[in-house]
DNA sequence: TTGACATATTCCGATATGGGAATATATTTG
DNA sequence: CAAATATATTCCCATATCGGAATATGTCAA
C-alpha cells in the first residue's frame, strides 16, 4: 500500500498547505477561481485541481455564476478534524495548568 | 514536486489514520511500543515507523525504561491544528445559528 | 558470553501525489 | 458562428509513501 489518497478524508485533504491557504481565503466569502489564483499567486490549473480535491471530501461547495465558478467553505466538513484535535487541546490546557500550579507552589517557598 | 513529506508538519503526520489511532491510544497514559502493537493489532516495525514520524514532528516524546520505550503525546504540538480548525468551527456554529433562526421565523407564521 | 526480549532500521515494490505544460470544456458576447 | 473569457482535465515525471520481510541494535538475565 502507499499513502492514503488525498481525497480519502478531510485530514488528508488539508494536509496540503495550499489547500489550507485556499480554505482560509474563501472562509469569509465565496470566491471565484480567478480570485483565488490572483490572491494566492498559483497557477489556475493548480487551483482547479486543489478545489476538486476539496470538493470531493466535502470541504467546499460551488455554484456557477455565468462563466465563473464561486467556491465557498463547508465549515461542517472540518468538524471531525476540530473534534479530534479538541481532545488533545484539553490535554494541552491541563499540562499548562500543572506547570502554573507548580510555579505557584515554588513561589510559596 | 510530489506530496509533502509526512514529517513536514503535524498536519501531514496526522493525515495517516494509524498515527491518529496511536495518538488516541497513548493520549491518557504513556505506553510502550508493544502495548501499542497489541492494542492496535499492527506489526511492530510499522508501529516503530509511525512513532518515528510522530516524534520527528514533535507530536510524541519518548523515554527508555529498561528494554522498553515509553511514548507519550505532546499535546501542544497539536495546537496549530486545533487553532486552524477552530476558525472554521466558529463558522460552522454561525451556520447552525442561522438555520435555527430561520426555523424559528417559520414557526412564527 | 549467550540467549531472550524489545525496539529500530533497511530494503523492496506498488501507488498516489503536485506541478508544469498543453489542451479541453463551458459560457458569454459580437 | 467565431472569438474571448473562465475553468477543468489530461499527460508526464520526480518523489515520498506504507506495508512486508528481513535484519540490526539495545538491554537485561543467567
Amino acid at each position: 500500500m502507499a499513502r492514503a489518497s488525498t481525497t480519502s478524508d478531510a485530514f488528508n485533504a488539508v494536509a496540503e498547505p495550499r489547500r489550507r491557504d485556499i480554505l482560509n481565503f474563501i472562509a469569509m466569502q465565496e470566491r471565484s477561481v480567478s480570485e483565488i489564483v490572483d490572491a494566492l499567486e498559483l497557477e489556475q490549473p493548480s487551483v482547479s485541481k486543489h478545489l476538486k480535491v476539496l470538493k470531493e471530501v466535502g470541504l467546499v461547495e460551488a455554484r456557477r455564476e455565468g462563466r465563473q465558478m464561486l467556491y465557498r467553505v463547508n465549515g461542517s466538513a472540518i468538524r471531525p478534524l476540530w473534534e479530534w484535535t479538541s481532545t488533545f487541546e484539553r490535554m494541552w490546557r491541563h499540562q499548562l495548568a500543572k506547570v502554573k500550579e507548580n510555579a505557584e507552589k515554588k513561589s510559596d517557598l
